[in-house]
DNA sequence: AAAATAATATACCGTTCGGTATTTTTTATA
DNA sequence: TATAAAAAATACCGAACGGTATATTATTTT
């Protein structure tokens, strides 16, 4: 059984993830997360030793419900092939996805990052290199199991489907249009297709 | 000639628009406004009411600035088909052109401005939707002209290309890595190229 | 149940926040 | 150059900022 100091702190973790994700670093205040959580500075500093120790955890589990979500729809899959169909079939449904985050937090804690080197900058950079190179692997997989062309391993398709991914993404939450990510998940699933044995 | 007044506004916008860039809305402080500046409070807001007036003149300079670059390029250009390929020969360069402005504006404040409604975010959706329908009317006038098959002006190209080169975008500058833009306009090139006639 | 420990609340620190009324300085007009 | 008008500096407002030392309350352990 947990602690009950281990149960305030995931508590006050998965109340804040969205108040940080929405707002940014600097534009949420301690203020904010009293007022959410219900909680006293008091017990937020007795659980996290900073403001920006407590942001970092916040991304990290929105990261880590994301990378959950994804590797659910996964498990289903059998195949290598099957598998890359299901990070896109994932995507057609981010758009209500991401709402329960508070917007895409890879989108909005890179930009908001992005001026400063700190750990969530370096949070954010490992996280798109792990996912590009997860897509990249599993072309590679699909083409050793015999789905895929081989010459379709040496494109560097990791790097053109997330790009494509995040950038519709930024123009589904920025004009609140969930076309943009269906779109450009059905122009990719094209693009695998073409390359199928 | 400009009165005092107006070179003092003019400079005032340039000098804090890459800050509120840089930085966004709330993390911006008047205090780096004055540092920055090299005035007082008191001379800021004599020329601007508030400082969300502020920041929103900032972003209409850094996305003018931006467009009168981008029509540069255009007009040595005569047919539509090649304005066409001068827009994606100019993000070729939009690393070390957003560098200037504190990054690419439209994804900074686009972010920035995603969790409320005001004046910034109906600047930012502003600016997409021309910027894509300003492509997009290049590709039927090159169909118009006899450069482009018919059939490419039913794709909604606009959309599909702004889209990707911001996703290059929002990738480059999180990842510090240029490639990502050059390898999409080269794909989008490409794209084009398929339905020269 | 008592004692020790852990977790949370309280009250406060100095600083900075956005904004403004007033005074001083600079510029333009006569 | 004297005067009127405009622009910028100064000094200040109450509120909110992130953070902390201490006191209080709740939870474990004995």
């Amino acid at each position: 059984m947990l602690t009950k100091a281990e149960r305030t702190k995931k508590f006050i973790v998965e109340t804040v993830a969205p108040i940080f994700n929405q707002q940014g670093y600097a534009a949420t205040s301690l203020n904010d997360l009293t007022k959410a959580t219900g909680l006293t500075k008091g017990a937020i500093y007795g659980n996290f030793e900073s403001k920006e120790a407590l942001a970092v955890a916040a991304f990290k589990y929105n990261v880590n419900e994301l990378f959950k979500q994804i590797s659910l729809h996964q498990q289903e899959s059998d195949s290598a092939l099957g598998a890359l169909y299901k990070i896109t079939e994932f995507y057609r449904s981010y758009y209500q996805f991401s709402r329960k985050l508070g917007g895409c937090p890879i989108l909005n804690i890179g930009v908001d990052a992005h001026h400063q080197e700190g750990p969530l900058m370096a949070q954010v950079q490992s996280v798109i290199s792990k996912s590009q190179q997860h897509i990249q692997s599993l072309v590679k997989l699909a083409v050793k199991e015999g789905d895929l062309k081989a010459e379709f391993a040496n494109k560097n398709f990791g790097k053109l489907m997330y790009t494509r991914i995040q950038g519709a993404i930024f123009m589904m939450q920025t004009m609140d249009d969930h076309t943009y990510v269906v779109e450009a998940v059905d122009a990719l699933d094209q693009l695998i297709s073409k390359y199928e044995i």
